[in-house]
DNA sequence: ACGTTATAATCAGCACATCTTATTATCACT
DNA sequence: AGTGATAATAAGATGTGCTGATTATAACGT
C-alpha cells in the first residue's frame, strides 16, 4: 500500500475496481457485468418504469441507458413495451429469464460482499456502509 | 436512495461513480482523467520504473499501460527513455511540463475529497479510510 | 557456443460504459 | 393549429480495460 492509496480519491476508486474485478470473477460464465446488474435491481424495483425515469435513477444519460436496454432485450432478460398513456415513451419489464440471473447477482453481490468485509465486525460494517452512502449523498447533488 | 443502493458492491461502485464525476468535473480543461492521474502520481514516487514494474503497481495489464503511456507522451508530460542495461525495457520519466499537473492532481483531490466527506468528523474520517483499505487488502488477494 | 525459454514492449482488435450532438415522434399548452 | 418541451434513438466519440500474437532481447542449461 503506497502513499499515494491514502489519497481518498485513488482508495475509493481502487477500491471500486478491485470489487468490480471480483464481481466480474464471480460472474465469468453470465452475460451479466456490474452495470448491467445495477440495472436488472433498479428494474426489478420498479418494473414497468419509463426509460428516462431509470436512467435519472442510475444517474446515468438516457442515451447510456439505451445501450445497456439494447444489449439486455437482445440477451433477452428486458422487454420494451410501448406506453398506452405516451406513444413517444418505453416502460420497461424484466422477462421471466431475468430471475435466474437476479438471484445470480444477489449470490455475487453476498460473496464480493463477504469477501471484501473480512475482517470487519457487524459495527465497523454498519459504519462503512453509513459512511458511503453520506459520501454518495454528498456528491450526488451540485 | 433505494434499498438496492443499500448493497455492498453497488454502494461501493456507485460511490466511485460518483467521484470519478466529480473528479472530472474539476478537470475539465485538462488533459487529465482519474487513470491518468493516478498513473502520474505513482510515477512521482517511483521515477524511472518500467513499464512493466508500474503495470503491476497499478495492477492492470501491460498493454492497458502502453496505451496510457502513448497518451501521455502525446501531451508531453511522460517520456520512454530505453534502459541502458536492459534493451528491451523502457523506463518512464515524468516531463517538467508535468510538475504543474500534480499540483492541479493535488488540488483536485482534494476538493473532491472534501465534497466527498462532508459531515464527517475526523474519527469517521480515519474508520472509512481504514476500512477501504482493509477492503482493498481483502480484495487483492485470491 | 548454441538453443530453448522467459521477459518487455508493442500491434491488432475487441468490449464495455459512458459521453455529446442531432433527429424524430409525440405530447402539452396556448 | 402552432409552438415548445419531452422520450427515445441515431451517429459517433472517448476512456479504460481486455486477449492473443509478434518482435526484440535477455537468461539459462547443456
Amino acid at each position: 500500500m503506497t502513499r499515494a492509496e491514502l489519497d481518498f480519491s485513488l482508495l475509493l476508486a481502487g477500491a471500486a475496481r478491485l470489487m468490480r474485478h471480483s464481481f466480474m470473477a464471480n460472474l465469468r460464465d453470465s452475460p451479466l457485468t456490474l452495470a448491467r446488474a445495477r440495472m436488472l435491481i433498479h428494474l426489478e424495483r420498479n418494473e414497468g418504469i419509463r426509460q428516462v425515469d431509470l436512467a435519472e435513477l442510475l444517474e446515468i444519460q438516457p442515451m447510456t441507458l439505451v445501450r445497456m436496454v439494447d444489449q439486455l432485450a437482445s440477451e433477452g432478460l428486458v422487454e420494451r413495451r410501448t406506453d398506452p398513456a405516451d406513444r413517444r415513451a418505453h416502460r420497461l419489464y424484466l422477462t421471466d429469464a431475468a430471475r435466474p440471473q437476479l438471484d445470480i447477482i444477489a449470490e455475487t453481490a453476498a460473496a464480493v460482499r463477504e469477501k471484501a468485509l473480512v475482517g470487519l465486525d457487524e459495527a465497523e460494517r454498519a459504519q462503512l456502509t453509513a459512511a458511503l452512502q453520506r459520501v454518495c449523498r454528498n456528491l450526488s447533488d451540485g
